[in-house]
DNA sequence: GGCCGGCGTCCGACGATGTCGCACAGCCCG
DNA sequence: CGGGCTGTGCGACATCGTCGGACGCCGGCC
């Protein structure tokens, strides 16, 4: 079937480019103008025409020797600038919604080197005063710092090579059980519970968790509340999902 | 000015539809028509005529509440997607060079789901027939294989759950060192030494490693030779460098 | 509560553009 | 050397994309 206009009121044309586009990522590498041709259902020369306009704005590039098209740095650029802001304004509705039924505060947090930033926080959902954290880096020993390092390089954290072993080891079950807990032991008076958040590749980008007392998200025993444990993961594999992370 | 037809000959709309896409995409969050129209020099009512389109293909998201757009998931799919091209276009210099200076067959391997599927392989600088590999997956066991596990969702590789301790073990130590061995105990003939490639993120992204017989990697007590040793970690330190990878 | 300004969106006229047939040069292979 | 296939350029013309005008909605202000 030609590509025509599929839907009356769109443009045309940047319809076909999308489906040119989407032909070139799917092959994996390079293709011809032919083979897109044939792909999209359009004449060779329409084809040709709107592959030169892709080229001029570096959506694609074409390899001089073969005349072979392939995926541009530009489409590259505008595909990862999922920088911080865009993390943000995937996770804050998310975010939101944790802090409202948590009753919790809640922060979203990412590795910058060897700090662990806070990029989003809300505030717990009651009168009292608050500070807003964005901006601050956290301590490694919080919930969110322990998911983003045990996500990183081994030697992240500590400057002096490998992390004492007591370290890698609360950072492997951090891993193995997909959050982490901060008790309020080294830092008495708020804890935290963290899970980790994965993009497109499936790798550990950020980490979202709430913050409170310690009664209010451990038993006595210092096992973490089971209802507000699965709010903290369940939200944090929604804001996967919605950054494309595969099978969250 | 507004945004004709900047070079004869070029399909305006595409033109102007990437012109809106850099706008969005450089806002760091949400834009207005409104907003979009006056930084690319639009009437109002063509900003939106694209953006619906925009829209339709899912290079746009459109935030119902507040009719604000943002660069949608499509788009954002595309440039991961590209992720591997670009790490093919990128280590292949390295890969390269690594076989003519090693003599040994090369390869670079991504994790796909559950697989550690070989996305560039440069045969050994010899006479003999060799097998192009790209696209298959190896085993788990083998040195690229470790490399990716070791940096993956502790689960990963293993439906059941978490992996046996020793498996895991074994992964701590390849992490902790920066580097992975297979020594053909599994698959006797040929062994091999990887290294992890890390991309901008810092995470790691891809496996880099030479194969070879068991003899020419590693010496009778199955311990890499030096020198292959670090001319495979160079050479990802190398390729992760090219991606932009901190610290590497 | 009413008014106003600004927003996103719809409609349709029409001028400009995008589409594509035709042709050509270059390359590869038998 | 010739055939087949590729990517690319040119130009006619039918179709499309552009955009002015209008409208409904919403939030801010008085």
């Amino acid at each position: 079937m030609a590509y025509g206009r599929a839907v009356p009121g769109s443009v045309q044309s940047i319809e076909r480019a999308a489906a040119i586009l989407q032909v070139v990522a799917g092959s994996g590498g390079t293709l011809g103008v032919t083979d897109i041709a044939e792909a999209v259902g359009l004449a060779k020369t329409t084809a040709h025409s709107l592959l030169r306009t892709l080229l001029l704005v570096g959506f694609v590039e074409q390899d001089p020797a073969t005349g072979r098209y392939s995926l541009g740095t530009a489409l590259l650029r505008l595909g990862s600038s999922l920088d911080t802001n865009e993390l943000r304004a995937r996770a804050s509705n998310w975010a939101d919604a944790l802090a409202a039924r948590s009753g919790h505060a809640v922060r979203l947090a990412t590795l910058s080197g060897d700090e662990v930033v806070v990029v989003h926080h809300v505030f717990r959902p009651d009168d009292s005063a608050q500070l807003l954290e964005v901006g601050t880096a956290l301590p490694p020993s919080s919930a969110l710092g322990k998911v983003l390092l045990a996500h990183s390089h081994p030697h992240t954290g500590s400057r002096s090579g490998p992390r004492p072993p007591a370290v890698a080891a609360e950072l492997g079950e951090v891993r193995a059980r997909g959050w982490a807990a901060d008790r309020a032991e080294a830092n008495p008076g708020f804890g935290g519970i963290a899970a980790p958040v994965r993009g497109a590749g499936g790798l550990v980008v950020a980490a979202l968790g709430v913050s409170g007392t310690r009664s209010a998200l451990f038993d006595a025993a210092g096992v973490p509340r089971p209802l507000v444990l699965s709010m903290v993961i369940d939200a944090a594999h929604a804001v996967s999902r919605e950054l494309g992370a595969p099978g969250a």
